[in-house]
DNA sequence: TTGAAAGCGCTAACAT
DNA sequence: ATGTTAGCGCTTTCAA
């Protein structure tokens, strides 16, 4: 393995100044530069990442947690995250938390706390109150994106307003009788997005003066499956099926979809559907839905975890939590009610 | 930061004996070890990677090579890495290629070569003769999952042996008009195992003593949009339309049903369909499949890697490349052709 | 702008 | 079984 010396030595200059010419940090005049530079080429010299940290504290890696690597939305939000941190020169380490509190607890116990990571992002993670309490003790900047943590910098979009969208969306194309699929009460209970969602929908009817029925609403587990099941329930019950199905996320939908078509009602003619997320199967199956971009989330986490490393650009506009955009997109599973 | 001289103190001994101890590398007294354990735990004391690296060059950490982290086999092989790994206390540092050339230069380049993991797996990728190159040169060990490279130890299925386990169920429930949707021939051309899916399927057509029909081979990108594409294309096409379709994923299978439905024919009584990889929505589509176990896939190259790198477990079963397990899943989307 | 040199926190010879 | 100590390869004062 070449080391600083002996590109010090190519160069004719100390280790001193290699080190200044290749981190960027301190002077160095330009002649100097370019031969440390030349001389690191032609030896093919890499900067040994334990020594350089150990030596600075700088790490030039960041942890990321995922609760599913195998989600559609989580792994595209670390694709974004990766792309982005990837062009500034920075790993990602990656930490699957799992069900299992005892694996949960090394990650933090352990995992984080070797000073391996300047900084961790968490992806829509519902994390314990011990759980916080030591991601706070790591002393670390810590992103975290979509499970809304007082304790934590975290980056949502507005989920009641993304639902009220979704909502007012169905209600301008003259639907009343609208279904929710949303999540299961067990879920809700350490994850809060499924319920503004449900708050966003709620609110939406009771402004358009629409009284809530309970019957229209149907829990589901954010699975494509699910959402099938949900909608099998909500279609099938006699007596005032929904003319209408806003489902909390996009493989719900597609899920009601396909049980619309398997009861034999056309989409959009007998039954409108919308979903949110944005997800890659929307376009094939022609979903109307509102994108949350989730690709764009991970690129801000990780412009924000890196900003709050190295404020360098002080002129870039200052990214304000809670701010993620949203967008509708209305594609053919939504339409008028016909009068 | 707590140091190891802080648990020395504490503890009563030396660095030496604090830093044998909790590592497990020589002889430590029960007693000493106990002591050494107590006041690391009460001082809180994680061991900094950096250091431990510099000093020992072993970085506890694998380096994992992935084409796309969007799309369900790769994230899937990659949980069940991050799983294995993280039980035996190792990190995974992630690295996505893009199609960039600069960027994939970068990671074999830079970001590979400082010191930073012990070894790399690959995932199913396809790497250039250079790329191949520079990674023999890290002088690590390599596991490469799927992309058979003869210069890199390799985990594979033998997919000819696959591809004709699926059309041999076909062929075995009385089909003789078989469609196969495989890769467009400019994703052949550095990716491998569709070609070797697609002789597989000749492979048994021709055992059948069937003549192998172009007219029955569609391309298709391995999507659920391709596939449902493809299919189309061969249930449309006048003149002899297919009784049973072979898709060389199981995405692409599934896309293959959606098609059918749409023309209106029945899976499985006017139409048998097959795909191969165990996709987590084959259930729900009840889709017949090759389950290749892609959670297992993933472990199997975590161990192989540890393996490598700490050969302690040598009564563990030798694993021997090219050995990926593989087992049919019949569902219902396939049936006897009636007669 | 540059160089000399003192660490960064740990591991692994080498002694004992 | 345990302690002493010389590095591991870099960064960063401090001086020049």
């Amino acid at each position: 393995m070449v080391s600083i010396d002996e590109v010090a030595r190519q160069a004719g200059v100390s280790t001193a100044t290699v080190s200044r010419a290749l981190s960027g940090r301190g002077h160095v005049s330009a002649g100097a530069k370019a031969k440390v530079e030349a001389a690191a080429k032609s030896l093919g010299y890499v900067v040994s990442a334990s020594a350089s940290s150990l030596a600075s504290g700088r790490m030039r890696n960041i942890g990321v947690l995922v609760p599913f690597l195998d989600r559609w939305f989580f792994s595209t939000v670390l694709s974004g995250i990766a792309s982005a941190l990837m062009r500034r020169g920075y790993d990602i380490t990656l930490y699957s938390l799992t069900a299992d509190r005892a694996e949960r607890r090394d990650i933090f116990d352990t995992f984080l706390r070797r000073q391996r990571v300047d900084g961790v992002i968490a992806i829509s993670l519902e994390l314990g109150e011990d759980e916080t309490e030591r991601l706070v003790a790591l002393d670390l900047p810590v992103i975290a994106i979509g499970g809304p943590n007082p304790r934590l910098t975290t980056l949502t979009v507005d989920d009641v307003a993304v639902a009220r969208l979704a909502t007012e969306h169905l209600l301008a194309l003259g639907h009343r009788e609208i279904a929710h699929i949303g999540a299961s009460p067990e879920f809700d209970i350490d994850f809060h997005i499924p319920t503004q969602r449900r708050q966003g929908f709620e609110q939406a009817l009771a402004d358009a003066g629409i009284t809530v029925r309970p019957s229209l609403f149907e829990p589901a587990d954010f699975t494509i499956e699910g959402g099938f099941r949900a909608a099998k329930q909500l279609l099938g019950k006699p007596g005032g099926r929904p003319t209408a199905i806003f489902a909390a996320s996009d493989e719900m939908a597609i899920g009601a979809l396909l049980a619309a078509r398997e009861l034999g009602y056309r989409v959009p003619e007998d039954l409108s559907v919308i979903g949110i997320d944005g997800h890659e199967l929307g376009e094939f199956f022609r979903l109307t839905t509102v994108d949350q971009f989730p690709l764009g989330q991970g690129e801000r986490a990780a412009d924000a975890i890196l900003e709050a490393l190295e404020p360098a650009d002080s002129d870039a506009p200052p990214h304000r939590p809670g701010e993620l955009p949203y967008e509708l997109i209305v594609r053919a599973s939504t339409a008028r009610l016909p009068s």
